[in-house]
DNA sequence: GTCTATAAGGAGATAGAC
DNA sequence: GTCTATCTCCTTATAGAC
């Protein structure tokens, strides 16, 4: 065994132990948001000391930056994933469902913009709005297709169709429901999707 | 002159210098958030010291709450003083357009309770809940009158409705079309409204 | 009732031993 | 690289003079 296979597996710890980390932080930041998570609280999640989480993340921005990185790559590629033969509308539903479902079962919602610090610290992160500015041009093109096909309405602008798109990924109608409906899961996310595209009426 | 009148001229003083507080309060709030919002930020918005505040409003939670509950009088209110010809479902869609006119003067949304912790807060104040209480009555009913009348989309629960409705008078889209579209207020709101009830379709 | 000054505690970040 | 102990700053809330 070479001394390139035991950086190899030192690398490969070292990436093992950043991924519990960032679980771990998806798990606080989904249940006390941003402001209220502390280091410790992750620290501690992890089961290491917090200068042992400042090793890996040399700070509080970094680190939640870092996790929401990484749920931008899970939509990139969970959109890459789908189906070339689906209409843009179709495409669009499928990862709203695939959002809710992320953050039903304890991850983190999109646009965690939610406070405006919070915004303002993503938009200095280079990385996150490299990712961001991908999925944004490719769900701005499924709706400019299905407002030219007529599936979604043209007779709104076409920024009003995507902000509210995304707000719908963090809807807390979703929490609510969650919490004070007997709703499974499934119907959850049936309601949700329907209310999106179909609305109240 | 009496000394009551001297006591109600001093007592009128005193509310007027509340009103300025809870008006502080509200920008403050709509602006940084509850986590953000710090005491220092409202003395030096209203212009009084911070233990002045303190002689007002015994705690940071009392104050906030205090400066919900007016905006919950104010729906209230406007509800109140509805043209009792309308439909409910048309009720509801002038009701959610105040709210939005609010947001976007710089007051604050309802639901507040994006953040879990300040959620469990107003839950705990009695007068606040009263409040919610009385107002989700009201929506609730003009709700199932709506869906009875086949106004509203009788398919979807009562309550993913309801809840739904509560989200859009607090959904993100409306900070994102006035930070970065050129539309106005009032086509911010139209559009808000269509997506609403309408859907994306 | 209003202020200056301060207590008390929390949270991000780090020094320095091992 | 990991830990214990600590620094520093910020924030809620109050003591005490006027």
């Amino acid at each position: 065994m070479s001394i390139f296979n035991k950086l190899s597996f030192k690398n490969q710890a070292f990436k093992l132990r950043e991924h519990a980390i960032l679980d771990a932080t998806t798990t606080v930041l989904s249940s006390k948001g941003y402001d209220l998570m502390t280091m410790d609280d992750v620290a501690g999640a992890v089961g290491i000391s917090k200068p042992s989480l400042y090793k890996h993340f040399k700070s509080k921005e970094e680190l939640v930056g870092e996790a929401l990185i990484r749920l931008l790559d899970g939509a990139l590629e969970f959109i890459a994933g789908l189906d070339s033969s689906l209409n843009p509308v179709q495409k669009l539903e499928a990862l709203l469902e695939w959002a809710l479902r992320v953050r039903l079962e304890g991850g983190l919602p999109f646009l965690p913009s939610t406070s405006s610090h919070v915004r303002d610290m993503l938009m200095r992160n280079i990385k996150y709005m490299m990712k961001v500015l991908k999925l944004n041009r490719q769900l701005e093109a499924c709706v400019k297709q299905g407002q030219e096909q007529g599936l979604l309405n043209a007779a709104l602008p076409t920024d009003v169709i995507l902000f509210s798109y995304y707000a719908r990924t963090c809807d807390p109608a979703v929490e609510y429901l969650q919490k004070f409906s007997k709703m499974s899961t499934d119907e959850i996310v049936a309601n949700m999707l329907k209310v999106c595209f179909q609305g109240l009426r």
